[in-house]
DNA sequence: AATGAATGAGGATTCATTCAT
DNA sequence: TATGAATGAATCCTCATTCAT
């Protein structure tokens, strides 16, 4: 009981200081956010962030690695796996829209900083490779079936994380999109156009 | 004569301002580099850095502008409007990598800034709109040919904008395949046949 | 205990402040004073400072209000209220008087500061009204027992102050004839003569 | 001519300058006032106002001395002297009133600086005798006639410059005021009950 | 006399991090 | 585990002044 009260307590805390940490590098960028006002947000003591993360820096990387997997989780967990890649990658690609429509804060911490300079190699190389293994799986599935094109698989990746961005960058700055079916058909069918044999 | 010496030795030093935060900023990121390191890398005081720019953050906006500029400037120039839509996007496609590849400092901070706050949203537009207004008149012509799909402009230019991220990303971590002619042929598919009717 | 220790360093390192504050700004003015230097000759950090108070100016204006209650406080507490008006008024100046001979430092902070820019409207208001309010109430009371002249209770107050501050220019310039009791009679009738009835 | 012409538009940039700075002193302060904001409203290079002033500090104290000999012989020459003492005491102190009613910049000036740091000793004492020496002049007079009170003269000095700063303040606080006749003849009865035999 | 670009020391303030409690 | 006062290096920016033209 005690124990488990404690680390409830803990973890309220830990997650606190999180969903704090996220609104703020969102709203104002990293550098413009300082570990007090996080922990004022988070309603802690300046002192108990640094007890739950060594530096800032650990953060915004714990920060995008739990996004990333929560990301994947999501939109495999809401996927059925027909076996035929092009259903099943329209799937995978819509639910990635609805999350990132469902989670703005989150969609845009990863066009702030997808590709900028405080995410580390490891990090993102964790991401790409652990997290997001399984769509290299599907790509290369798909090229086994002659279905996707028979170009590098690095290269379709980059491409599939690049139109990523792209459309929820669309949809960030056209919320009122969101729900149209026939623009997220067309965003489905660039990306799929693309890369299909 | 004398004008024209004066102006010379101001945009000299100007320009070594530039050149020198260019480089620090790529190499370091933005918050990372002091206004004094980019000063003493340009041989000026830091009063004379002030005096060119009146905040750090012009000096990026600056860059991000002229860079922009630049890049909409060469591959324009090295390309030659032949009537036909796909070669035509083909040309620009590879000479816009060409110039990532030749102007890898330039490109690198295309890919740490171009989604980053510290470019504010004035810039950014500027940069879309008023110097990539060629791409959109480009893709409304292939749209009138029928050659290029009828997805909303908007989406398509940003999805161009994605892929090329996503390419010049590619070729940056594999700098050997820059040359090679099939996988940038291959890069050049990826996107035709997205966007392509 | 615990809680009464760690106030009682905080406290103490915020008077060391405000002490090396007033001696500085005294000695060399307020903007040739720097922060650094309030600190180091308090003995605490830079960081340490601003902690305690967000701005440099800050410090003035708490000063301004500190030093004035505490004169305030003073000149009443050795006075002894006669119900004679003319004999308060008079204990009133001479402790006042006193008190700026036994505290030329704070005597010098006034005469510098008073009237000057550093010392926002606001301080300025809370002085005159809120601390310095017994001095009103002291010439109304005169007025009513037609004592004190009936001009505007403002222009009074004013004039006291003004009185005030010439006497102990005075007094700083000719430190031997503070002891003076003809002189200290006498700039007291000055003060006196002008606003009895 | 060509000298007359030099010498005047040298003295209108010198005026320039002075004006400009008057009213940048006063609404901002001496230290929030850069010689670059003083050259830029007088409209001249930054240059020229340190070929004319070679400190920042010469302008204050030019400043002071100047506006202070413009207030005595504008008080000076509006009075007609009567012989007797408290009539033109009465006018000067009216003038005085009118003087810094009419031009609210200096009075202003006057309040802010005339005890403050900025104005250096040496500027201070030569407004103190050399150009109000004809006030000492006349309380000696005053004196001998056993008309004001035998106070030292240093004392008494000091006591109209109180007074009459606190009048201005009054009238600043309440400018609807400065033109009614009661008030104006208390803040004189004031100033005069003090000093009288 | 007039200009204004250049200077660089100096200043206020911030902030990640530590540590005694 | 939690706290928050304390730290001091680091940063952006200012500004009086100079000087080549």
């Amino acid at each position: 009981m005690t124990i488990e009260h404690a680390t409830k307590k803990q973890t309220d805390k830990k997650n606190a200081i999180l969903t704090s940490a996220l609104a703020l590098f969102v709203r104002q960028g990293f550098h413009a956010t300082s570990t007090a006002s996080i922990a004022k947000a988070a309603g802690v003591a300046t002192g108990t962030l640094f007890h739950h993360f060594p530096t800032k820096d650990c953060i915004i990387n714990h920060l995008f690695l739990t996004i990333k997997q929560e990301f994947a989780d999501t939109i495999i967990s809401n996927s059925q796996v027909t076996g035929n890649i092009e259903s099943d990658a329209n799937a995978l690609w819509q639910n990635a829209i609805d999350w990132a429509i469902s989670e703005p804060l989150k969609q845009k911490f990863f066009l702030q900083f997808s590709l900028s300079a405080e995410i580390n190699a490891a990090t993102r190389q964790q991401a790409m490779n652990g997290i997001l293994g399984f769509i290299v799986a599907l790509i290369e599935e798909g090229q086994q079936q002659n279905i996707i094109a028979h170009y590098p698989v690095d290269l379709l990746l980059e491409n599939c994380h690049g139109q990523y961005l792209a459309a929820i960058c669309f949809f960030t700055d056209h919320p009122e999109l969101g729900k149209d079916t026939s623009h997220r058909h067309a965003s489905f069918q660039l990306f799929w156009k693309a890369i299909k044999a």
